[in-house]
DNA sequence: TGAATTTTGTTGCAAAAGCCTCGTTCTGGT
DNA sequence: ACCAGAACGAGGCTTTTGCAACAAAATTCA
């Protein structure tokens, strides 16, 4: 893309109207902050037709740069989801359950560190919900966001900004957290089996551990599924944990491992 | 369309619909998931009329939970981002082209400090597009997400976070910033006068202030718009600033201090 | 259980978006 | 300047969406 300097070489006379590719760009641009474009928002802003939009996004879609809808275009998707049929929308509700009960853990006052994480993602709605006026550090930007309007004080952690995820790691991160203590921390996990919860990814599983370590209570939340996944990182040990918070209590060499390591269970589907 | 017929002849009994709340929180759980939704999949989906859906979006955004589409609802815009009627597109365009100029002064392999601000998220826009593979320094969110899925390295500060501006700030975010020395900062500011750029927010300036003193190369992003406004907090002197980006080069007592204190003025609407 | 209220579905129509074709305008090269 | 090809806009038509009013079903509560 050798387009340096030729902004400034365009002697529009009569009247100024942009080229294909240049106003193609500036779709993608919109895209970037917006999340959706209409095609006859844009028609009047760069005074072409609807059809020449039409075409632009019909090309930019082929392209995979854009998700084209009715009316408009919307940036793609990114990390492919699993779209979502009938077993992923179980799991959805139970991990809303699940970030509900956590969030109920958590007393007006106390000092919390909360992980990156869908599961987590789902306690922090819960929390603003509930409006406990806590103070949160974390090193996810959409726990931030979501408690960033509520009661909550926020701090975020610094470090290395990993899009995929919409969240910090890193040695910027560790060192950070390791300066503070907190009364409790709330984390997830890819993988839950005897040996403890496991992650996929290495930087999270640094972050993760290092949050256990600066806390006193000590909450895992954890869906059902992910019971005997071990994941390639090691996050903690079983006594790491104080309790855990799930849809389905754990049974055989889980459970076992558990008791022993005395972890408390907090199942959901229970009284 | 035959099948859909053929069940709802049977009055279903096992399989129960969802209420409208829990299909209300499933509508921003997928939105939390993909940027846009359209009503006829939902509809499909959740095996209820199109007018349901509709329903649903308006109660949504009627508390600012989504923004509506033709067709659909995408999730809200984070970081306010001003509506495009024609008087404030004018602005928009000056900021456009300012951040574009400013981006286009980072080479490939630099160090830089990214302001929070409009302006600046202009500049991060741009500097996504360009492809540039820099190592970025900001206390913006937006900054980071706009940047996150190109070719530059990320590092976000660490502080408490602001919903109103998404960033963060504070002492957290000072003594990160002076952990680090960088090729060049670029900075916007809410006034600028012949005393230099001030700012509303007195945590705002300490941060452009630090960024400022951490920078080899510093630019200011600034709107002439801002011409002679002084706002409460000074964030540094004209002498700190080594070039400022602007739509038009300011005259008089401005243009006076810029060239007492030897700074460059780079002007977007010159060759 | 039955009435009141809420929620959802249906229908009809207007408006917007989509899609196709063809003629016009713009652009770049010789 | 000229021509060929690309880009663009206009018109005609179909499909989708939006909107409003009313009917049907479900839920709540006494």
């Amino acid at each position: 893309m050798a387009h340096a300097g030729t902004t400034s070489e365009i002697p529009v006379r009569g009247r100024r109207r942009l080229k294909k590719e240049e106003r193609r760009r500036q779709i993608l641009l919109e895209l970037k902050l917006r999340p959706h474009v209409r095609i006859s928002e844009l028609s009047e802003r760069f005074n072409v037709s609807t059809e020449t939009l039409r075409r632009d996004f019909d090309a930019l879609a082929d392209e995979g740069l854009v998700a084209r809808a009715h009316g408009g275009a919307t940036a793609p998707t990114q990390g492919h989801y699993p779209s979502l049929d009938e077993r992923a929308n179980a799991r959805i509700e139970e991990r809303e359950r699940i970030g509900k009960r956590a969030a109920e853990l958590v007393q007006d006052g106390e000092t919390v560190m909360i992980d990156s994480g869908s599961t987590t993602i789902e306690m922090a709605r819960a929390l603003a919900y509930l409006g406990t006026s806590c103070t949160v550090i974390t090193n996810s930007i959409p726990v931030a966001m979501t408690l960033g309007h509520g009661a909550a004080q926020i701090l975020l952690c610094p470090g290395e900004y990993l899009a995929a995820e919409s969240a910090v790691i890193g040695t910027e991160t560790l060192e950070f957290l390791s300066r503070y203590n907190v009364d409790r921390c709330m984390i997830g996990s890819s993988g839950f089996s005897e040996e403890g919860p496991s992650e996929t990814v290495r930087g999270f599983a640094a972050v993760k551990r290092t949050m256990l370590h600066r806390a006193r209570e000590r909450h895992l939340l954890i869906d059902s599924e992910k019971f005997g996944r071990r994941g390639l990182a090691h996050v903690g040990d079983m006594s790491d944990l104080r309790s855990i918070v799930v849809n389905t209590a754990p049974a055989g060499a889980l459970l076992a491992a558990l008791e022993a390591a005395k972890v408390r269970i907090i199942a959901t589907d229970e009284g």
